[in-house]
RNA sequence: GGACGGGUGGCAGAGCGGUUGAAUGCACCGGUCUUGAAAACCGGCAGACGUGAAAGCGUCUCGUGGGUUCAAAUCCCACCCCGUCCGCCA
């Protein structure tokens, strides 16, 4: 969310970002409510001064002189009330507006939709020249025994599945890694709640009900399955504020993510590319305005170290405006080269990593201070993925694969497999 | 799940219907003193919103939401959270 000031004092401005995002926001409404609530609250004020001035005289009189008083307080403050709740109304409804508006932009990010992404930068690995038609990640993890989909639909339906075997080792592998490399980096690392109350989920900047939700959410309760544990380590730090001496701050959580990928049928959904739960290692951090750049920076060359150490070709894009989702700022997508996908092989995406700026602290009040300044700002949030499970066996599964069907371990992995090749 | 106790400023902790947005201590900031530091002393120090060029002024906020009242941190109700004990349990 944004600043309402911000965005009362500056409509073209915000006019012309959701232009660019693809937002259809009413702001011009907005600022006609705005200014409404304004005049409001100045109305209010004056109602609640005079009530309180009469509070204090009725203290100081005698007895039998404060009934007169006592009917003109009662009036003020049934004028004063009646103001409010017409305020109230005005304040749900821009909240609601101000909510949609999706955060500002940095000036570098292309312009346009999903296609218009650009290439920055290429990992270590190149892609692979087979010498045979390599399969997809499908045949080779069924072959090899690696997950089980059957029992996953006849479990929890479609888009749920089983980790068998060497599937299970990988996954672990996976998360082992990660994890090791981001301690060493200076991360605290942390398994994170599967569940989030929603009014968490809606400060990270998610919908968690509501026709279009991609959110699971539990009946009889306020709490929903997280998407990403990006909603529980920035909800960790709900109404934290911050010395700056502590910041930047980098938390690694590990999670389930749950996603109810409405309206996605059909578009890349074979295998586990696309699924309903699967686990995940996320990067987080809480950064000082003047440092979110330059740990954009940060968590994307640690996203490259982690697939470049698995030796897995990927390319960097910047996410072009008009896919930037609403908390983000700026997003750079590591996309794994996937032998296996549409005709010849394609790219697909593996990580993301946002720089949400003040977008997700503000309604999460998540605040520093300076010790030498009086007040407090909001602190950056950032998100990466270090590895989802789901979509790195994919890759690996995929890029490593042999002309006889089984796949090699990437070395990072053979210690935590405890074998170097996956074979029937 | 049951029974108590509790949630107040950055922290600790008073207040329990009427100039209390809130004593006091610690921390922090500025100053005096000092060669410097410490100590001592003096002063400052919550946030949001509104208004104003600014100084300032006003309103709201003592876990959250509702209620009682002219007036609530203080009384009532619900919920959330934190302790302690009991029960249950991986």
């Amino acid at each position: 969310m944004l600043d309402r000031r911000f965005v009362a004092d500056n409509i073209d401005l915000i006019t012309e970002n959701c232009r660019i995002r693809g937002a259809s926001v009413d702001v011009t409404k907005f600022a006609e409510l705005d200014i409404l609530r304004r005049q409001l609250q100045l109305d209010i004020d004056r109602l609640n001064q005079e009530a309180g001035q009469v509070s204090k005289s009725i203290g100081k009189v005698p007895p039998d002189e404060r009934e007169p008083l006592k009917a003109e307080g009662r009036r003020l403050r049934e004028e004063a009330s009646k103001l409010q709740s017409r305020q109230a109304e005005v304040i749900e409804e821009s909240d609601r507006i101000l909510r949609s508006i999706p955060n500002l932009t940095h000036p570098d990010a292309p312009h346009g939709g999903e296609a218009d992404a650009t290439e920055v930068r290429r990992g270590v690995s190149s892609v692979p020249d087979f010498p045979f038609t390599p399969k997809d990640h499908v045949e080779l993890g069924e072959t090899l025994k690696l997950f089980d989909f059957e029992a996953g639909s006849r479990v929890a339906g479609h888009g749920f599945y089983f980790l068998t075997n060497d599937g299970v080792l990988l996954e672990l592998a996976l998360q082992k890694y990660a994890v090791d490399l981001l301690m060493q980096e200076g991360f605290t690392v942390m398994t994170t709640p599967d569940v989030a109350r929603d009014s968490i989920l809606e400060g990270t900047g998610f919908m968690p009900r509501g026709p279009e939700t991609q959110i699971y959410s539990i009946s009889n309760s306020d709490l929903s399955l997280v998407a990403t544990a990006e909603i529980t380590l920035g909800g960790a730090m709900h109404e934290k504020i911050f010395n700056i001496n502590e910041l930047p701050l980098k938390l690694c959580g590990i999670s389930h993510c749950f996603r109810t990928e409405a309206g996605a049928h059909g578009r890349a959904t074979r295998g586990l590319y696309r699924v309903h739960q699967f686990t995940k290692v996320e990067m987080f951090a809480f950064t000082a305005p003047d440092q979110s750049d330059a740990m954009h920076q940060q968590l994307l060359d640690l996203e490259c170290k982690i697939f470049d150490g698995l030796g897995i070709p990927y390319r960097v894009v910047d996410t072009a405006t008009g896919d930037l989702g609403g908390p983000a700022y700026r997003k750079y997508d590591l996309e794994a080269w996937m032998p296996g996908r549409g005709e010849a092989g394609e790219w697909g995406e593996v990580t993301s990593t946002s720089n949400c700026t003040e977008y997700q602290a503000r309604r999460l009040g998540i605040r520093f201070r300076k010790p030498s300044e009086k007040g407090t700002q909001f602190v950056h949030t950032l998100n990466g993925t270090a590895v989802a499970i789901s979509r790195a066996i994919v890759a690996i599964l995929e890029n490593y694969q042999q002309a006889d069907g089984s796949v090699k371990v990437p070395d990072a992995l053979v210690s935590w497999i405890g074998k170097t090749v996956l074979t029937v």
